[in-house]
DNA sequence: CCATGATGCGAATAATTGCTCGCTTTTGGT
DNA sequence: ACCAAAAGCGAGCAATTATTCGCATCATGG
């Protein structure tokens, strides 16, 4: 039975209000260290301190600091998901141009929401053995553009859709890290890239 | 004087051949262990015993495993500026399009040499405070391409060399991390890239 | 071949961090 | 009002990792 439960998984779920506030306190107690300190502030002590709770309260619903960061990753995981795929409904009608800038505005969107935790914890994702659900999760976006990018007659869809993906997440990082914020400026060289790479027309 | 000798720089040079050898040492195991168990195997004691040698030697040449770090990721600079610069003077009587491609391959054949080790680098060098230098790294690579696509015509070359890199360096490190191997092919997928975001003719 | 400084050693100690456990307080039901 | 279960507490022990230091060994110039 459940043979996840390593180190990764919640030890029990909060029943009453107070708990479930609990919970928050640490999660957002460990945003806010892994946006400040990076990874070496995040330790069990110091995450329980600045929750203003006590370790042994911590530990009776994670049962460490990596389940911690793995609860903020599966986060994060569901709001880019659920970002991407009102994207592509939202744009169902529109041709291969628009469709392609409604996911780009969704990458940037999720980007620059709390740019230095996304960018944490991304950085953390590959410590974590956390393969399965990260394989299942780019499958998932990659099946996402590849189903747009058949639909409206892109060859190698495959191919495609895995660069594209690929080339906006590292102009969106880089972006971030120097510390751009404006959206719409991000979004039109994006969308430049995007186009060109699919020699497609609409990079007005 | 020198008030950079914080945990990050070497403790002395090794003057004789057997302390030059045991630095070495050091660096292959640093590197072998990053590798193969991530950040979390680097202490340094594993590191020295790895490379065959006791802790105390280690602590005579680096204080600490954050120095063995930044020398690697020196070393991997170096090697990284001089495969590019080597690109630009070789292809120097080439249009757009030919300097383009001997960029991107140079970014590859980089990526490729050590895959791993060149991936984990990049990771650890968001936790160290070298911020001074990754910054004077990045802008020579963008200041190597803005030369480039300036003399050769292409407007606003400074957002463009940024974009450029940018994406060169998500879609090598997503082609990478997939255990891509395909030297010719991902270079081909780099090409119509950048060659799309130029809006470039030689996309064949 | 001796002296001196460089190199090497690794058990011992310091520092950090992870985690538990016995106990108190709070909650919700009856 | 009472009780059982849930939640909370934090000192303190365990485990891991970092770092030193006194001493042994080796290399090199004189």
């Amino acid at each position: 039975m459940n043979a996840a439960v390593g180190k990764l998984n919640p030890r029990k779920s909060p029943l009453q209000g107070r708990s479930r506030a609990t919970c928050e306190a640490v999660m957002e107690a460990a945003a806010r260290i892994l946006e400040q300190d990076g990874r070496q502030g995040l330790t069990t002590n110091h995450v329980a301190e600045r929750a203003g709770i006590s370790v042994g309260s911590l530990y009776q619903y994670y049962p460490g600091k990596e389940a911690i960061l793995a609860a903020l990753i599966r986060q994060m995981r569901r709001e880019m998901l659920a970002d991407f795929e009102a994207a592509v409904v939202a744009s169902r009608d529109a041709n291969l141009a628009g469709t392609a800038k409604a996911l780009v505005r969704a990458a940037v969107k999720h980007h620059l929401r709390r740019p230095a935790l996304a960018q944490a914890l991304e950085r953390e994702e590959a410590d974590l053995p956390l393969d399965e659900e990260t394989m299942a999760l780019k499958a998932k976006l990659r099946a996402l553009v590849i189903g747009v990018l058949a639909e409206r007659g892109v060859g190698d869809a495959e191919t495609v859709a895995f660069d594209l993906i690929a080339m906006c997440h590292g102009m969106v990082e880089a972006a971030v890290q120097t510390g751009e914020r404006d959206f719409d400026g991000l979004c039109r060289r994006l969308d430049r890239a995007v186009l060109g790479y699919l020699g497609a027309p609409g990079a007005a």
